[in-house]
DNA sequence: CGGACAGTTGACCTATTTCAAATGTGGTGG
DNA sequence: CCACCACATTTGAAATAGGTCAACTGTCCG
């Protein structure tokens, strides 16, 4: 395990430990113990599946830059993208209990990802019940994403779901500053957009148009631009408590 | 906390202990100090709210008989239900570390619960880092499950969803002795169904038809009897391998 | 300049919803 | 034992959100 860095000194880890402290109070010992987590750091190209389903896990990946998806396939060949992930998630934590995913894991955008050996983490278990409670947090959260998603796909109208879905992505961004009240880098073609909200790309081209000649945003070259924050959360329906932002300390 | 009990002694906690020891090696210690978890048992009848979203939660409930299921509501009445729960499962575990739940817990049936506290949990995380690690596990398979359901909801047709629940239920009560070959009470009415499924009432009726003509399966007084079970697994597109039925020990 | 994709748009189609009414069914009180 | 009520199921007819198909238009990049 290498030495417990400066905490000063800037890491890949930092928008994962930003996160952290946005929802729980770290200890300099807890945050010394997470930083000196031995994390292989590796750089990964666009459109690369980076972990798949049944595969046997010995490490959990945590995002460090970019954007990356987990999805799952039909015999058809539909795909519906059960979750996208920003910096600082921890991708597949959820593969170290599970030893294999039930899905893919691909890539976005070119990403730095850090692995961290499942071994540290049981290790980490053993000394820091408190931080191991922190990360099942996390896979928690997921949890809960999911299941807002499948409020979405199930309940919500296409304009209400894509709506849905850029205020989440916008939150989950801003809680790591890659995204403001204007807008944000959206890395997603219209195709993959459609894979996450169950609905065709044609369909989402329109709906897209529809919030266009609303006045709610525009989306042009990757980018988000949000006219009307406040319309943008009406047609979503958007309420962001299933996202855990302010949860006291536990 | 009470005494570990006679280990041989039926209990609440059999079809608990029977789902984790389908996936994974208890050792006789750890089998006692789950069955040590102090849990004060009581009965609750059908069609009430067990847990309501946002409300603090100081204790975490194991179902021990009957069925409940975790819904969102849209504000405009439309509701979705994200998961079933069957006797065994941990209804809210994620509460202990997400402080509250997202989503309200119903019961379907008259159910019997064990409600253990947090703080014997926490206990259990400083004596028993394995243990942990085997309920961290059951959240982790509630959130696998949560994505089948995405994928359902978001790219199966109508009867393919249907038929795939039909086939999730059955292998999840099969595992604490609930279900057969030949079928299983079902204790969900149609609406309900619906509420699952993403659809209407109305369109569940007709599919179910849809099934019974085709010699698939029955629904008739609160149970399902499966006429041809390769063909539902079929239809449904069904593979378990997302509900780690026989994951080897970690 | 050409090729590969991503985005746009129109015309038509269909799975599922909506609305409305009829038919079961199980439980309760008289 | 029957009448009645609430609720679940069933069915038909009409409406629609979103899908499908196919072509055209960027736009980026080598």
């Amino acid at each position: 395990m290498r030495p417990a860095p400066d905490l000063d000194e800037p890491s890949g880890f930092d928008a994962f430990v930003a996160k952290l402290k946005a929802r729980d109070r770290i200890s300099a010992e807890e945050e010394a113990a997470l930083r000196g987590l031995p994390a292989d750091e590796r750089d990964i190209g666009a459109d690369r599946i980076v972990v798949r389903a049944r595969q046997r896990l010995s490490e959990s990946l945590l995002l460090l830059e970019g954007m990356m998806c987990r999805f799952k396939d039909l015999p058809n060949g539909k795909r519906q993208i059960a979750e996208l992930n920003v910096a600082g998630d921890f991708v597949d934590l959820h593969g170290f209990t599970l030893e294999y995913l039930d899905h893919d894991i691909m890539s976005l955008t070119p990403c730095r990802i850090a692995a961290v050996p499942h071994a540290a983490l049981r290790e980490l278990g053993e000394t820091h019940p408190r931080l191991v409670r922190i990360l099942w947090f996390l896979t928690n959260l997921d949890a809960a994403i999911h299941r807002e998603w499948e409020l979405s796909l199930g309940r919500r109208s296409a304009i209400g779901r894509l709506a849905h879905l850029l205020c989440e992505l916008r939150a989950r961004l801003a809680l790591v500053g890659l995204a403001d009240d204007k807008g944000f880098d959206l890395p997603l073609t219209q195709a993959e957009l459609a894979e996450c909200l169950g609905l065709t790309q044609v369909h989402i081209n329109r709906t897209l148009r529809e919030l266009r000649e609303a006045g709610v945003l525009d989306i042009r070259g990757g980018r988000v631009d949000i006219r009307d924050l406040a319309a943008l959360e009406r047609v979503a329906d958007f309420d962001p408590y299933y996202l855990y932002l302010q949860r006291g300390e536990r």
